[in-house]
DNA sequence: CTGAAAGCGCTTACAG
DNA sequence: CTGAAAGCGCTTACAG
């Protein structure tokens, strides 16, 4: 550990009695022409020496940090854990990704600097606070966000997702069917809602009247449930627009001794390990977040900077029945 | 949006008919005396021409990153999400932090020469597989985990975590409690088993020969519950190492028609979200995360590499009672 | 108060 | 097959 000051190019080539320039190259194992005799020597003077390149100084000649980020606005939501696992699976070719987020004492200021100062090759923004990306000199995805200005984004089929889970209570046998949805200013939201009432209307039925607004918490989708029970619950089934609302529903469910699923089902958008863990376990519809993730480093990779990106992953997208959803009570 | 090259410093100084090194020096506001005049004309070109330094050139004269490394093996986990934002808001003031993940597709080799290529200034590891850190020339501070070999570390008082636990069931007048531990392999498993020992010894009870042996995951809480169970339960309460496997055990006890908290108490070392929404709502001992992570940002960025850091973050360490926990049965 | 120069550790044409 | 040189964009003594 830091013993000693760090071995450098300078050195390997010195104790090998060659040039830096030859230790570089065949370090990167460069195509290069040379002695059998003098690469082995230079590899062996290097693993003995304990050299390991520096990146900054290659980054800074080369141009190219070998790096991408990501930035994720809240660790705890489980939903960036399987975007983080697909855009590493898909940059592990291309270099590392490293993580940020904008959560706890974050600075604009700093950030737009720290970001753009050429530690990255590109940027992956999922969520959180709306950035100004027109800042920004590092070509950028927008990952599950499609803004009007942002002309960069990779998307999830949020309608589809809405339509699944209706068509699977239709298929129960509901018709009276309500939608507890994000927060209004969440496009994301706005499509799963859109979608929702499409998916009734193609069915025709009726869109409720009644509104569940959540914010896509936990105590959101309590506090919504919970006002919509006092009102008088004219449904018997209840897509939710993300698994954390679904499980505040659930427990305003439970304190106003409706029984799920006999009275009402429940189903979410979006899947998460705990939803196998509350009981009744829930039904969901699983997103393709692992594969959102790959497809936008894949993106950004490949495509230049000034060309717009306007992409729907829609596969896979799979219904997870579990214990929530049931037949329609008569 | 990389619309033109980028301006570099000798780009400023030319539009403010300067020295390059008299813009370093203003732009990073060093006591340099400087005729107002001069600095208004710096500070005007940069803004107008749009600077932003590039950090990676900064990195390599000054041999300081600027960043801090945490490496997490897992960010479904949302324990890390409370070390990360605890460590972020101790860097805050002396740079970023950036995370990576051990997680899929992780080359050693590559991580090994990634995180030591001087793009960090320290590295907090953040559990995962064992990492030979003396191979690495970057300062370290292992998070959450003592091994043997690593001479640098911050940890929980896992063990005070556990004989609170203890405490609030023996309170309630429990005698016959059980724990359901994590892998022995992990050292903080084995520091809440040590203390959930130690509790029950210094209260006069005796130490159940049943050992239920989880793996911090909900399946192998549930997995190790359920057999449990069908040895036949001889005890009133139980101590789970942490959330997850507190669900699945609750999921298991269940199925069995073991009813919580009137047949058996059930709390849990660690808070989570979740355990508010679970039915029964899960007690608690909620641990210091958040304060774990700045203060091993503190350590990392203070102590001199070749100096040895054992620490134990013990505060503020709280019971949080929910509706798992009740009086013991009869 | 401001400038000129050296150099961080690499990579990459250019020579020979 | 190998070397010498330039230069990436900064910071930092050293001058004056």
């Amino acid at each position: 550990m830091a013993t000693s000051a760090r071995v450098t190019l300078a050195d390997v080539a010195k104790a090998a009695q060659v040039d830096v320039s030859l230790v570089s190259r065949v370090l990167r194992g460069e195509s290069v022409r040379v002695r059998e005799e003098t690469r082995q020597r230079i590899l062996e003077q290097a693993s003995m020496l304990g050299y390991r390149p520096n990146a900054i100084a290659r980054s800074l000649r080369s141009a190219r940090a070998g790096a991408y980020g990501l930035v994720i606005p809240d660790f705890t939501n489980p939903v960036y854990a399987h975007i983080i696992s697909g855009a590493e699976e898909a940059a592990a070719a291309r270099g590392s990704v490293v993580m940020t987020s904008t959560g706890s004492g974050w600075d604009p200021a700093a950030w737009y600097d720290a970001v753009d100062g050429g530690r990255v090759d590109g940027l992956l923004v999922a969520g959180g606070p709306t950035l100004d990306m027109s800042r920004l000199a590092v070509p950028y995805v927008l990952v599950n966000r499609a803004v009007p200005g942002g002309r960069r984004y990779v998307v999830l089929d949020d309608a589809r997702a809405s339509r699944m889970a209706v068509d699977h209570l239709i298929g129960l046998g509901h018709s009276r069917i309500v939608f507890l949805g994000g927060p209004d200013d969440a496009d994301t939201a706005q499509r799963r809602r859109a979608g929702f009432e499409a998916a009734l209307r193609d069915a025709g039925l009726d869109v409720p009247e009644v509104r569940l607004n959540g914010d896509y918490s936990a105590a959101g989708g309590r506090e919504a449930m919970a006002s919509a029970l006092r009102a008088g619950p004219a449904f018997t089934a209840v897509v939710a627009a993300n698994v954390p609302s679904a499980l505040g529903a659930m427990e305003a469910l439970r304190e106003a001794g409706v029984e799920i699923p006999a009275d009402v089902s429940l189903i979410a958008v979006h899947d998460a390990e705990i939803a196998e863990y509350v009981s009744p376990a829930l039904t969901t519809v699983k997103m393709p977040l692992h594969e959102l993730g790959a497809r936008a480093i894949d993106l950004l990779a490949r495509t230049p900077a000034d060309e717009p990106i306007e992409e729907v992953v829609a596969q896979p997208m799979e219904l997870t029945i579990r214990a929530s959803t049931g037949p329609a009570p008569r």
